[in-house]
RNA sequence: GCUCCAGUGGAGUAGCGGCCAAACUCACGGCCCUCUCACGGCCGAGCCCCCGGUUCGAAUCCGGGCUGGAGCACCA
């Protein structure tokens, strides 16, 4: 009996067990862990906070897929703030703030909010000012690298205690763009003694001459960083539980020192270790694929070779199988592998059921298309466009004169094969002849069953893969299919229609 | 060097004092099914970093070590 089939059974026989085996299910596919105190809010409301310096890469798909589905499960809050405070070093490229919302739709999520953090830099200066009241915050302009020595030794530079008058005029000034970069800081007071000197009166603000690619921006020179911005922005968007990478984790310390002069609660945060990809010859880094892209190496960021979430879009993984490989990574803090074959086992699961079959031989540099005449049997092949579903319909596949086959399927002279979906033929020497026999063959005497196109009435195929291009030839109902559309090429693997130009039919591969 | 975090089969995750000679997903090997090397089914191999301690009992708690990671930026 099958799983749907004992399904039914169950229904009819006992329709509340049935019930509870499916509340199970739904339990299991909850794989990610209970968020910390969600008791606690009325609502869980969390931020991904995307650096918008370009198109994201398979690593940064974790935020939105761990977040989002945190969403689902809590029936949750979601924000999508772009920290784009850094007009310079992390230079925001314009066009990567709505790819990467087009990204996070890809993977099947809409953030409930949006927000630029250049947008809201007067409510940062106004926090600064407020900070500076208390006495939490103070104008500094030691060279970076005496402070780091002062720092280290646990010493208090000399600025740390001006009154609040002039911090107060400095930090206008740093404002109205008076101090050229470098010549004037605003550090947080925290304890300058810290045993952990990472977390010793920290930088929130400094200048910045390069202005903002974004038009909105471009005027202002005094910029927050991330520790105080994001910190800021958390408390005023309500953001309950905060969900970010170890590389901040000493961020949330920082942050705590901000919230305890304003007298806010700090959100619950979780931590997760960095993700690795195999599979890849180009590395996870958007600064690399960018080089990559910008050299003409790659051929865009959607190019198969690249680990970017475009690319595995363009050759044709659904989103949610990202997500779901992404889920079962689970939030520990120590660095992850993430295998390329478990986004592809998610992915096949989903599409196989649905997608059509057609020949496609390759022809390679290892064993490229041996073309060979063919005489004796019926005029054409017709192989089920789905094995599984009969109802889909037959593929009608005309030989001509002769098929082409793959040269590593072509048996010893004198052996036979069997053409899937046409019939067993024997290999002369010189060319095929059909062989009246039944598909027992095949079993009995270890017949092989092979793919083929004809020879003459075909389409010349590009396949793109992420190990390079390879050429072949399909057979011509591939012409049938619209962009977009999946097919499986039986016995090479799954792949994304991407279009037809002359003569040619260019595809995606996504998998075997 | 200082600070913090983590260590369960090949990869990932679960288990967090007895039900654990450890479960699940992917990968791997074999067999079966099959006109695909897909899908499906069955079987298999393989894991609690080390040393001490607490305890009747530890993968689970404590201490030390080892290994790995992160931070110590006027990056995010």
């Amino acid at each position: 009996m099958g799983q749907e089939e004992r399904r039914e059974r169950l229904a009819e026989l006992a329709p509340d067990q049935l019930d509870e085996l499916e509340s199970e299910d739904e339990e299991d596919d909850q794989r990610l862990p209970e968020l910390p105190n969600v008791e606690e809010y009325d609502q869980v409301r969390m931020r991904m906070a995307p650096n918008p310096n370009g198109p994201w890469h398979l690593g940064s798909a974790r935020m939105p897929a761990v977040i989002g589905t945190y969403k689902d499960i809590y029936d949750g809050w979601m924000l999508c703030r772009f920290d784009d405070t850094d007009p310079e070093t992390k230079r925001p490229d314009l066009d990567a703030y709505d790819q990467i919302l087009d990204a996070v739709g890809y993977l099947g999520f809409e953030p409930d909010e949006v927000l630029r953090a250049s947008d809201r830099l007067d409510i940062y200066y106004s926090h600064a000012r407020d900070l500076i009241d208390e006495g939490g915050a103070y104008t500094c302009s030691c060279p970076q690298a005496e402070f780091s020595e002062m720092k280290n030794a646990g010493e208090a530079c000399p600025h740390r205690d001006k009154d609040t008058e002039t911090v107060h005029e400095e930090f206008e000034a740093m404002v109205a763009g008076e101090y050229s970069e470098g010549e004037m800081v605003l550090r947080v007071k925290t304890d300058i003694k810290h045993k952990n000197p990472a977390l010793r009166d920290f930088v929130a603000f400094r200048i910045i001459e390069t202005p903002h690619p974004r038009e909105e921006a471009a005027e202002y020179r005094c910029w927050p960083m991330l520790d105080f911005q994001s910190g800021i922005d958390d408390h005023l968007t309500g953001v309950t539980h905060i969900i970010r990478g170890i590389d901040l984790q000493d961020s949330a310390k920082k942050q705590r020192f901000v919230y305890d002069y304003f007298g806010w609660e700090y959100p619950e945060v979780v931590h997760w270790g960095h993700v690795n990809v195999d599979g890849y010859d180009v590395a996870m880094s958007t600064s690399t694929i960018k080089e990559l892209v910008d050299s003409g190496e790659l051929d865009g960021w959607d190019d198969p070779r690249a680990p970017t979430l475009a690319s595995l879009r363009r050759r044709g993984i659904r989103g949610e199988a990202i997500v779901d490989a992404m889920v079962e990574l689970g939030t520990s803090t120590s660095n992850v592998d993430l295998a390329m074959s478990a986004i592809y086992s998610e992915n096949r699961e989903r599409i196989d059921d649905e997608t059509d079959r057609a020949f496609m031989i390759r022809d390679r540099d290892d064993g490229g298309a041996v073309e060979l005449p063919l005489s004796g049997g019926p005029d054409a092949g017709h192989p089920p466009i789905h094995p599984e579903h009969d109802d889909r319909g037959r593929r009608d596949i005309p030989v001509g004169a002769g098929v082409m086959l793959e040269a590593t399927d072509l048996p010893q002279e004198g052996e036979r094969v069997w053409l899937k979906g046409y019939g067993c033929v024997r290999y002369t020497g010189e060319g095929l002849e059909y062989v009246d026999a039944d598909i027992d063959v095949t079993r009995e005497d270890d017949v092989a069953i092979v793919h083929w196109v004809p020879a003459e009435d075909n389409r010349e195929v590009l396949m793109r893969t992420p190990d390079g291009d390879v050429t072949g030839y399909a057979e011509s109902t591939l012409e049938a299919y619209e962009a977009d559309e999946l097919l499986q090429f039986e016995r090479v693997g799954f792949v994304r229609v991407d279009g037809h130009d002359d003569g040619r039919t260019t595809v995606y591969f996504a998998h075997n």
